[in-house]
DNA sequence: CCTTGACCTCAACTTAACCTGAGGTTTTAT
DNA sequence: ATAAAACCTCAGGTTAAGTTGAGGTCAAGG
């Protein structure tokens, strides 16, 4: 009966998909975390896979890491979490997915009549001003604030 | 009648919304273009508003800029581009907001079963595997790999 | 004429999400 | 026992899409 071992870094990007320093990172901001060997080595225990399994997918609904984090953070802490703690982060970005497939759908039915029509001034252009709220939780990085939300 | 003067900068940055660095920007990055008056200043036609709109549109599809200057491209160099040329581009970014739609109904409808699921190694995780090459127009700067598309 | 305001260029900074490499230690396998 | 593989830290690089600022020029109004 040893000492629980854990993974090591190496094994545990493998089966994961992910490189060395990507877990690094991770640690860093806080979205996984680990303790160390004798030789100052990370080891982790196995429920790290999965919380690498949901941070790509949620990366791949377009979750920001920062976001990610947050919404870890409501996991347990002292246990390990089960099956339940895991459906409410699902549950919470399946809200958020469904915001944003409505948001792309309105895209799309303008798309074509917006492009085409002769709304010069984007002040006035519905696919332009099409609610910025939504596109908040949109496409990664659009840092870009048009209509003074201030 | 003048010599066609053109919009100078300011005046195209206030009716597009977006700053005068951005028309810079972009102009060097050959999305748009001007020519110069005596004293070096930037010249702008008409049309250079429905380019700013069309770029700001796709990009809130999730379309990068090097994408959208492809498309860009396809427009007559040598007259205006009419209602009909804007047509094409419209029409072809809707296709890729219909396949991103798909996508993103996917992920949605694996989402919860997939959280909660036991598949605790990525390799057979059908939301990390979800068509990836659906992804690859998806948000923005997702630079993963994980299956080896190569 | 002279002062603003608009414009010019060019370099450097910003954020997110990592990656790369250098230089050094630990673990594992032979 | 020793070489190779795996790991460590830390600094600096990368991409996208801009933004900011310095230092200088141009144009318009009084």
């Amino acid at each position: 009966m040893s000492v629980k071992a854990g993974w090591g870094v190496g094994k545990v990007a493998d089966r994961c998909g992910v490189k060395i320093s990507t877990l690094h990172f991770y640690e860093e901001k806080g979205l996984i975390s680990s303790w160390r060997n004798q030789g100052n080595q990370r080891r982790y225990q196995k429920d790290v896979l999965r919380r690498v399994s949901v941070i790509k997918a949620a990366q791949k609904v377009g979750i920001s890491l920062e976001d990610i984090k947050t919404a870890l953070s409501a996991l347990p802490e002292n246990r390990t979490p089960d099956t339940q703690d895991w459906e409410v982060l699902a549950r919470h970005w399946r809200k958020s997915l469904d915001i944003k497939i409505a948001y792309l759908e309105k895209l799309r039915d303008s798309l074509t009549g917006c492009i085409g029509c002769g709304c010069l001034s984007m002040k006035k252009c519905p696919i332009y001003n099409a609610d910025d709220k939504l596109a908040k939780e949109g496409p990664g990085p659009v840092l870009l604030e048009p209509m003074g939300s201030e």
